[in-house]
DNA sequence: CGCTTCATTGAAACGTTTCAACGCTAGTGG
DNA sequence: CCACTAGCGTTGAAACGTTTCAATGAAGCG
């Protein structure tokens, strides 16, 4: 994999949220990046670590979460080709919270130091990661809501859009489809249900011809008719920079 | 009110994260800020807003919510003296969600033209400023796993804790107790519980012995045995910048 | 082939919501 | 000073969404 290949994803998604100039492209070229196949479920960082690198998703999917006192698990984000998952590291220096893959994917680990140095001297580059922090936030709050407020078969559908809006915007949809190596229980551990709770509300989508899960694959098969199960606006997701 | 007293709050929560040096503070002192009453509920920003100032809480309390398809409430934060929370507005122009008012409060607004340039030429208090959205963002991650894994009890427990904790880092707690001008029904919609289901968690609470609620006063009885039902870990608040 | 993982099912138990009603308290105006 | 009002806290009972447990089927893999 070629040092340019590596960076693709980035830059496409900095290019987007400000106005980066050559010199700008030309740092974040020259930044030491190793890039690794990680297997599915492979820990990236856990809660309690210090990390001393941040990790630029290249291609396939990472997830957050943390495990509760009762032993479950709850799954906080997932990211996707372009993210930097654990960017918040570089200032809270100590995990809060796990990071791991989630399929099979391609990483980026960027050692701190010279992140920081591109940070401290290339203001727009800065710029384009806080950016980056805060609509990971907002993201955290939407979530909030369709946990807190949402049923079950509201939160599925809209977990469903969030992730096909968010891929699309990169180019990796395939029509009204996308694939993303998720179990139902993985889909459970999201939305906050039961695994069993989890698989009746996907059947209950697939009856009324709203989507369908197979296997990796999530196809949507009436895009009006899940934005209204799922009381979906893309607002929150900030994807158009210059509003 | 004096300008320092304006700035006091603000200024302690950036010492304790940073090493700002004297030429930080006194940028920061000639900030042009206008302090305000504002009165119980009173809207800061609503949603599809662009402001063109941020707000600093000086006292009193600040939260942010969202209202959902079903026409209900979600709380998302509660912000303290000394807290900026709408300070992503200087880079997500477009409100995804309300801030307003809990309870009176004296807030201070700072237009976003000086504020970028103090990011710009101050480095130290850009670093802090970011830190400051990343560990908001560390609360709403903590909120996402208490709404989505643990029981109505738990999560009350949790959140009066968090409230306590961060109380107490600013100094101001009252031994065991707190001042919070919030009603059930407000925090019925920060746990995303019906106002009924609230009540009666409040009274299991209270028999218990473990807190009680009097009138915009929350009272600690028993702080042990409410960690233990909160399954709380002060960790993700990232209270000590030095870890 | 057997093993494991994932999806599916039924039935009972549980936590929570809903609705409707009532009591308390503080504030307001006659 | 009292009656009235509005907001908040409290209660009971029935309905609802979801969990739990335990079991079964289907698919993929060494």
């Amino acid at each position: 994999m070629t040092k340019s290949e590596i960076i693709e994803p980035f830059l496409k998604r900095l290019r987007v949220s400000t106005d980066i100039v050559e010199e700008d492209e030309r740092a974040i070229s020259s930044l030491p990046i190793v890039a690794r196949q990680v297997a599915n479920g492979e820990a990236i960082a856990s809660i309690g670590d210090r990390p001393s690198a941040c990790c630029l998703v290249i291609d396939g999917f990472v997830l957050r979460s943390k495990i509760v006192g009762t032993g479950q698990r709850q799954i906080l984000a997932f990211h996707q080709a372009g993210d930097v998952p654990d960017l918040q590291s570089l200032f809270l220096h100590v995990m809060d919270h796990d990071v791991s893959a989630l399929g099979n994917c391609v990483l980026g680990f960027i050692p701190h130091g010279p992140l920081r140095d591109l940070i401290k001297h290339r203001p727009n580059i800065a710029q384009a990661l806080w950016r980056d922090t805060l609509t990971d936030a907002a993201v955290f709050r939407e979530w909030i809501c369709n946990i807190g407020q949402r049923d079950a078969t509201s939160r599925v559908a809209h977990l469903v859009l969030e992730l096909y809006t968010r891929l699309k915007a990169i180019g990796r949809t395939d029509g009204l489809a996308f694939s993303f190596p998720a179990t139902q229980a993985l889909f459970a551990d999201a939305i906050g249900t039961s695994v069993v709770h989890m698989n009746r509300v996907v059947q209950e989508l697939r009856s009324r011809r709203l989507l369908d899960f197979d296997r990796g694959r999530i196809s949507i098969l009436d895009e009006a008719g899940l934005r209204e199960a799922a009381d979906f606006d893309a607002l929150y997701l900030h994807l158009d920079p210059s509003l």
